[in-house]
DNA sequence: GTCTATACTGTGATAGAC
DNA sequence: GTCTATCACAGTATAGAC
């Protein structure tokens, strides 16, 4: 495991805050370290005394705060699904996804070391608490109401590939490091995106 | 599918008829094994004391034989991408997209634990030994005769799109358990599939 | 009350003696 | 080929220093 930042406890610099005994600034550090940590390698390539050193704290205020590894994990991956994203039936379907593909694929993510939460989660898939929280995340909180626009006998199979394709889009930045769409901006890619939207929307008036 | 390694081993002398204890046959135990564990709980989450003993060998073997765990899971996880997918330039596009359709969302890859071995990596995508093989499979061997395929300005892009809808519904299936996906035919799919594909072979022709 | 030191128990990879 | 030792490090718990 990575052994960075060695030594008992590097004296805060000049300047920056001594934050020291202070419940809720720990519990902060704690978990944005956690987010960069997992984010970078995984579950169960990060150990929770790396986490308490990057936060410069001791690692059994982890499980102080938050009882285990695991619901730390939990808490620290855990994102606000942006509000209103699919919600508004009046938007047009190809506004919708376009901020879908802006969230999920192009965003910025600089608290999970640049990839979406979900992304990271898919990382620690072998474990059954991050798969559990991975299905109700995509396919409630992003795609349910995905499924209940596009109606028709295959709505839930057609909003689920929508979701195949962006959360692929993701994996393929992120994970994979794929050249093409690596270097791709949002402006080049969402045409493209588009029309495969329009493509899926429009499945539902023939008959299959 | 067997990567029964087939080295240039002499035959054992007439009447000694002991076939346990045979190199290659250990070997071949020790990759099934492996396949297997890293297939349903990764890397990390997988030892080589849990290898070995399923293969019903010591541990030491695998170091013996492979060197370190990494090589083994290198070895364990390299599988052939069926030749000839993209390769003949005759065959309609629709057919080669859904050979690989069948191929990384729908087969049943039961020596990995039902899962593509792509898929497999995904999950350990965290070390970079991982994400170079990853790179190297996905872009250059699935996805290297598409974009020459289809020329254009964005082939790469486009081929690297179409990539990612494959993966991420391999993503859906294996790693998230989406209900849809996830009992989905392949027979439902495929059509719903050609539409998309058919959006990203048209794009060519309209200015971007 | 907030935090640190340290110990406990399990398991990881690996080396070297049989 | 196999067995065992080794040694680092994991998650976790507790006791007590500030």
């Amino acid at each position: 495991m990575d052994t960075t930042a060695p030594g008992p406890r590097p004296a805060p610099a000049p300047g920056s805050a001594p934050r020291r005994r202070d419940k809720a600034a720990t519990r902060a550090a704690l978990l944005d370290a956690a987010r960069l940590r997992f984010g970078r390698h995984g579950y169960d390539g990060t150990g929770v005394r790396d986490i308490a050193a990057d936060a410069g704290v001791d690692a059994a205020l982890v499980f102080r705060y938050f009882g285990s590894k695991q619901r730390l994990y939990a808490e620290a991956v855990r994102a606000e699904v942006p509000a209103g994203l699919a919600a508004d039936r009046r938007r047009p379907l190809e506004e919708v996804t376009a901020d879908l593909l802006h969230d999920v694929v192009f965003a910025d993510w600089s608290a999970y070391d640049g990839e979406h939460p979900l992304l990271v989660m898919l990382r620690s898939s072998g474990r059954d608490h991050v798969r559990a929280q991975l299905r109700t995340r995509i396919c409630d909180d992003y795609l349910g109401e995905f499924a209940r626009r596009l109606d028709g006998p295959d709505a839930a199979l057609r909003a689920e590939l929508l979701g195949a394709l962006l959360l692929g889009m993701g994996v393929m930045r992120s994970l994979v490091g794929s050249p093409a769409l690596g270097e791709a901006s949002y402006e080049r890619t969402r045409p493209l995106v588009d029309r495969l939207v329009a493509a899926l929307a429009q499945a539902e008036e023939d008959g299959r």
